[in-house]
DNA sequence: ATAATCCCTATAAATTTTATAGAGTTTGTG
DNA sequence: CACAAACTCTATAAAATTTATAGGGATTAT
């Protein structure tokens, strides 16, 4: 399951994707939106701005814009971010590798393959699925 | 990820699938092999039992076995056991269904279709994987 | 000058995961 | 029959992670 932060953050990537013709839209504004906790959400706009996808304006008048098309931000991307790995276990993460303490010989264990097989394919739905596809569906 | 716990479900189904010549094997030698704690697999292999994936014999020479076929475990089964929805969110597991807060109306939720199809075919993929696809690679 | 707004870091609270403990119960064996 | 070896079951503790809050700082429009 994703962690709230991850959905957070595609609630409020939604919401930005849904007024783009907005200069800028306020946090308060999406967290009110979703009952999100204002303080909590700032936290994830900012880890979204960090990545590149938002950009922002300070003082009076400003808040948060996307910054990438949303057929540029896949699912997988988000996820990662907020979330860490899509891997099933470390040892086949690609972007978060660290060898599992339980397996002597990462080479011959049969886990070790088939877990490299699941996180091919769920990259490939994952890679597949973007900010643009949700859009699609509201 | 994966919990310890399925991780190591997974680790210990696939030694009984190793030793299934003998009548059983020792939770004892599952954790010294793979270095787990003792009690802790002890738990993991009570859930599993309940579960109908092994059988146990208890008293003096008594321990585990499996008492399904290794093609008739499938990984999603021993995920779900041990570390519960396979779905990315609440709103749209099928077995551990519950509605999300900050969704006002989730049948015109972008978020829960979008995450519906990545539901579908993430099972497609972790349905189609056995015990016996872990042990061929062993 | 002031109020609105994002920026940043620290810390607290809640929840979940991981691990341990110990008293049952059953069974094979001498 | 006594005893030791194993699983059974439930409770609790420890550790880690996630979720939430707090508050002073910097910037900007008016």
């Amino acid at each position: 399951m994703l962690s709230k932060k991850t959905k957070y953050a595609l609630h409020a990537l939604t919401y930005l994707g849904k007024h783009r013709e907005n200069k800028t839209v306020l946090i308060q504004d999406i967290a009110e939106e979703h009952g999100i906790s204002h303080k909590f959400l700032e936290n994830i706009l900012l880890e979204l701005r960090k990545a590149g996808y938002l950009g922002s304006k300070k003082g009076k008048g400003g808040g948060y814009y996307l910054i990438k098309e949303p057929k540029d931000i896949p699912l997988s991307r988000i996820i990662r971010l907020l979330d860490g790995p899509i891997a099933l276990l470390p040892c086949v993460s690609l972007n978060y590798y660290e060898p599992c303490a339980e397996c002597k010989n990462e080479v011959q264990c049969g886990i070790n393959k088939v877990m490299v097989q699941v996180r091919d394919e769920t990259l490939k739905i994952l890679e597949n699925k973007s900010l643009q596809d949700i859009l699609d569906g509201e």
